[in-house]
Formats: structure tokens, C-alpha cells, sequence
DNA sequence: ATATCAAGCATTGGATACAATTTACTTCTT
DNA sequence: AAGAAGTAAATTGTATCCAATGCTTGATAT
């Protein structure tokens, strides 16, 4: 339980970032399973604040489509379902190809060593933190193309997909496949080859997605 | 000054959404211009309710990326800059094209007829009425992929490029040129041509990303 | 046995009250 | 006169309180 004792009390308006956050990974670890009920009362009683900055939290939450808001109902945690995850990915392709092709230009030799750095730590690494240095390496490519929105959207993207990666424990199948595609949009990108890297991308996109999808469709 | 009589007040959880509402198109029409700040006592006595539920139609204007929120700050309306509204087109880009390949195989000629409806009806509007006009328009064509994230996506960023439509007033300049681009994207949907469908789109987009561009630039 | 309705309980939405932070203004110093 | 510092006013963030809505349970009728 965490109590916002004097010590560890954030400063005033940062309450629901926090526990916004909070809940995010809680929700993307799977810890909240989806549809789980999310109450303010109990929420605010774990967090040692009010309602207020919890309802805060959860509109935040709800904008990152990470949970579902009714008038006078409970909010909770989103369903992961098939189409949604086919949305998310087709998305992702159209976002990141587009981040690839505006950095690409721009990106320098150390930022392509920085990538090529998190995919070593990928290789060895669980699969909690797979997700995460995922989203990095990606980010990193992406970072250069100096696009607020775009880059704002793909991590939402990458958020939402990473509830997925996590949920349906495919990494193992296609991780090996991943590690592949990641060296090969390395070298695309090192020969600043646009056309190689925005192919290579859709798919190591698009495999993912087919996996993951296939892996939905036997669990249901 | 719109009171909160019994007569007219909403249901219970609608209040935010109502405001937001109304905001909205006062930050899009330009009544409310960049920058401005926004009170939440002001808007709350404007709409006859507590600061309560502004707040929380601040935070989904903020979501929207209609209004920038600081802790402990003011409310301000977003910026319009030059660089906001090339990624925003360049998203557009992406994110409808996609959309016109998914929705493409759907469509039928019913749905097509909607749109040239539609389009027939923008010809002779004015300048307020045609960028709502202009949305449903793509909206329409869209609709058949089924998407909800990509739908809402699009919608959202249908609304940021709205208000630099009306900001800049270029409407004129490019209007004629945005009717024979609107009808040949009808052709190549009537044709069930998606590659003719998708550079449509996308010389669309663009050209009207470059004449709000080269506007923008001028009134620097 | 099942469906329907009512009453009480649980939970959310909104108003009011208070605390913390920022902004504006005044005053003092150089 | 310009700038710094301090103080008061304005404004936001959080807590608490009340009203409205939804949910659950149990009784009743079919």
C-alpha cells in the first residue's frame, strides 16, 4: 500500500500523472486483467489521496485508450480483442514507415549505434523488459524525424501493443524473428537505404501482428 | 449566457462532454484564438455549473490537443504553428490512406453516392460550413474499413486541420482545385482502384498541406 | 421455478470548501 | 528609473459533502 505521507507526497498538480501511471503499467503488465472494474474509492484509498485526482487519472487513462469510460458506471480496464489488435498494428505500419522515412535523412551514425546498443540489451533479456526496450529501440530510430504528433502517436501505439505482447505470451515464438528484422532495419538505416527500411518495417510489423493475431484467434 | 436551468440541463455524466462541446467549436471557428487563456471559474460561470466538470472538458480538449494544460497554470488554447500543421497533414496522409485501401473493398455504391451527395453540397457552402462538410465527406468514404481506432484517429486529426482551414483563410484559393480532386477520388472509388484511390488521397492532402503552408509563412 | 418490481445499498457526478501555487502589485533599494 | 523582494489577490488542485444514478437482493406474482 502506498500512503502519501509527507515524505513521498508529489508536488500539486502531478497526483494524477502519477497515479495514472501507476495504473498503466499495472494494466500493461497485465496485472489488471481486462474488464477488471476499477473503482475511485479503492484507488484513491491505495494511493492516499482523494477521488478527485483519481478521477483525473482515469480520464488520462481513458484518453490512451487503456480504459473504458460509461456516465455513472465504473470505469474499466479495455478488452483486448482481435480486430483491436489488427487496428493497432495496421496503424503502427502507417506511423512508424512514415517516422522512418522523415528520420532517415536526418539520423545520425551515433543515434543508429544507440539503437544497435538496445537491440544487444534485447537479446538478453525477460520478457517484462523486452516490451519496454522494444518501444526504445523503435523510438530511437524514430526520434530523429523531430515530428511531435507522429512520434506522441507511435508511442501510444506502442503502448497499447505492448499490453498485447505481454497478454498473449508470444514473444518466445517470434522473438528470435524480431531480433533478425531488428539487425536488417539496422543496416537500412546505416546505408540511409529508405526504400529497404521503410520494406523491412512493414514487415516486421505486420509479422508481429499475424503472429500475436493467431495466437488471439486459438486462445478464444 | 447559457444558464443551468432545470428546463435545460443535461443528464448527469453529459455536462463535460457539453462543454467540451461547445469550447471546441469556439477554439475551432477562432472565436477563441491561440493562446488565449482559459479560466476555468469563467467558463464555469459561462455555463452555469462548478469548475468541476470544465475541468474535466479541459482534459478531453486536452486529449485533443485543442488546449495546452500546465500544473498549477491556466488553461491556454493550443498554438497554430507552421510545423504542427505539416505533421499533422503528413499524419493524414498516412492514416487516410490507409483507411481508403482497408475501406475500399467494403464500399459500396450506395456509400459512394453518400459521398458525391456530400460533395455536390460543398460546392455552394461557405466557408464555416465547409470544413464540416469537407470531413464527412472523407469520413464517409472511409467508414466502410470498420476501423474504430483509425476512424476516431482520423476524426481527430480532421478537427486540428480544421482549425487552420479557418484560421488562414485559404479556403478560396484552393476550393476549385479540392472539387476536381474530390471527383476523381469518387472516380477511383466508383472503380474499386485502389492505387488510384491512394495517390488521389494523397496528392489531395498534400496539396492543400502546401497552400496552408505557404500561407502560414506569409502571415509570419 | 422464473420473471418482475421495489427498496436499500454502493458508487459515481457535481457543488462547495479549503490549501497550495502562481500572478500582480506595491514598496524598497541602488 | 529600474530591478528585487515581499505581500496581497487571483487561480488552480485536492478534499469533503451531497445528490443522482446504478446495482443487488429479496419479495411477490404468474
Amino acid at each position: 500500500m502506498i500512503l502519501n505521507t509527507p515524505s513521498n507526497r508529489r508536488k500539486r498538480g502531478a497526483q494524477p500523472a502519477d497515479i495514472a501511471a501507476g495504473l498503466q503499467s499495472d494494466i500493461v503488465s497485465g496485472t489488471l486483467t481486462a474488464g477488471q472494474v476499477l473503482q475511485q474509492d479503492r484507488i484513491a484509498a491505495q494511493f492516499g489521496v482523494s477521488r478527485m485526482p483519481v478521477r483525473e487519472a482515469l480520464a488520462l487513462l481513458a484518453a490512451r485508450g487503456l480504459v473504458d469510460l460509461t456516465a455513472n458506471r465504473s470505469a474499466r480496464v479495455a478488452a483486448l480483442t482481435r480486430e483491436d489488435l489488427i487496428d493497432i498494428f495496421d496503424l503502427r505500419v502507417a506511423a512508424e514507415t512514415l517516422a522512418i522515412r522523415l528520420a532517415l535523412p536526418q539520423i545520425t551514425n551515433a543515434q543508429i549505434d544507440r539503437a544497435a546498443a538496445l537491440q544487444a540489451q534485447i537479446k538478453a533479456s525477460d520478457v517484462a523488459r523486452f516490451a519496454t526496450l522494444n518501444s526504445q529501440f523503435h523510438q530511437v530510430l524514430y526520434a530523429p524525424c523531430a515530428r511531435p504528433r507522429l512520434i506522441a502517436h507511435i508511442a501510444q501505439l506502442a503502448l497499447a501493443a505492448d499490453r498485447y505482447l505481454r497478454a498473449i505470451h508470444a514473444v518466445f515464438d517470434y522473438g528470435d524473428k524480431s531480433n533478425l528484422e531488428h539487425h536488417a532495419l539496422l543496416s537500412a538505416c546505416h546505408a540511409r537505404d529508405e526504400a529497404a527500411a521503410v520494406a523491412c518495417l512493414e514487415r516486421h510489423i505486420t509479422a508481429a501482428r499475424d503472429v500475436l493475431a493467431d495466437r488471439m484467434a486459438q486462445q478464444d
